[in-house]
DNA sequence: GGTTATAATATTGTCAGACCAATTTTATAT
DNA sequence: ATATAAAATTGGTCTGACAATATTATAACC
């Protein structure tokens, strides 16, 4: 375990963020001024700037010029550019990605039925037939699917869960996966929709996850076939 | 969609990652100094101070006062960081994220029967007896406990999803869940363990997520009983 | 030649002051 | 009371300086 010294800046980011924790700062509330927090915290204003700018970009502080500066209210977007970099800089292997979204999507069928959840049927049976009428209008699938799986996930009504899906998700459309399936595979996979929703309401898990597996397979053929690791 | 106009900071930290991205540079790889970075971009110091402290504030850079500025390889400090702040902000509910551990190790087990994976039981055996071992002596039963859950996760032989399982698993070591269950609790989780294992060899898949849930199931009861909800 | 101690250099850390740009607040006029 | 103009506030960028630390070059020694 290597402790370094820490710098002036790592103290003043810690005291700013121990003094939004202490006084219960919420999204949107306004923040000090940098004049008050250099007084306050008796070091220069550099310190204090290199301080703020960090915790503006790891999506704590938001900075608007001339006006002050708030704390910020999506946390998502700080994480959401750190695995975007690595993304671009590393490569990401779509495969293990795609195994990841499964096992959450599966996981959130796993939680609506076993915390016994009546889900919004109608809600999802109206996105899935936005997703039928798409197959035969000039519509991005990509979209409307996404927001199909995105209210499943919803459903599961855990908001950490849920949020960790969206990052993922936001993560995974960086990838170009190209799903241009034929107009079969489409109406295909809306019957693996409904399918899923009935056993939502039925309780019935095995046949929720066997037809969401289903649903997965033709996206895992494709990646395979083609031998694309990265 | 609001796209504010972006300050000088940000531009050139985009244009610092991007040159990392463009030039393929590798953890551990010396970075340019802030001198060539000045020269190199045409701004001044300022700007390319608080464009690269905010860099390593979000685990793209490691700056070594006085030694340079080199590749940082600890991606996942990162995102600790950002979710520890927002767990001390705003609190966490602990019965979320237990979920989110169960859905990820349940995916860990089908994950790795799906694709087939012969898991190192020699290893995984180990350190359920170390954990065995650790019931009548003074040890740290999360620790142990916790290595064998990550070995787990190891074997589903996919980095990304290892990678979100310790952001999530750190993440819920910053809650102060207390297990100290008795003797009697402990050698059970132990037989779950190893019944977890022979499973995996077996590859049957229900069975091993079944032992998973029953071996999640006594620190759910903790939650609910006591009704902790943050 | 190789090793070690020392000095010189390079690099990051912090500070101070200045000026500009955007925003907000205050004063003024209608 | 409202609209406009002026002033003050606040963040954005630049320059120059010096300190603290790390690296490199040099000198001395065996």
């Amino acid at each position: 375990m290597k402790l370094q010294k820490s710098s002036l800046v790592d103290i003043v980011m810690d005291r700013i963020k121990a003094y939004i924790s202490e006084n219960k700062m919420q999204p949107g509330d306004k923040f000090l001024t940098e004049k008050e927090l250099t007084e306050k915290l008796n070091v220069s204003r550099t310190v204090v700037r290199e301080a703020i700018i960090s915790l503006q970009s790891v999506g704590i502080l938001t900075i608007k010029p001339g006006g002050g500066m708030y704390i910020a209210n999506a946390q998502v977007e700080g994480i959401r550019n750190i695995l975007t970099h690595h993304f671009e800089t590393y490569g990401l292997k779509v495969k293990e990605l795609l195994e990841i979204r499964k096992i959450l999507e599966l996981g959130a069928l796993r939680l609506i039925i076993e915390n016994n959840i009546d889900v919004d049927a109608d809600r999802l049976t109206k996105l899935n037939k936005k997703y039928e009428a798409g197959i035969y209008t000039d519509t991005d699938m990509k979209t409307v699917d996404a927001d199909f799986h995105r209210q499943l996930i919803k459903e599961a009504n855990n908001e950490a869960f849920f949020n960790l899906s969206t990052i993922i998700n936001q993560y995974f459309s960086l990838t170009n996966i190209d799903l241009t399936t034929d107009e079969q595979g489409l109406l295909a996979s809306a019957k693996e929709h409904q399918n899923i929703i009935e056993a939502l309401i039925n309780k019935d898990l095995v046949t929720a996850q066997d037809t969401m597996t289903t649903h997965f397979k033709p996206i895992f053929m494709w990646i395979n076939q083609e031998g694309r690791n990265d």
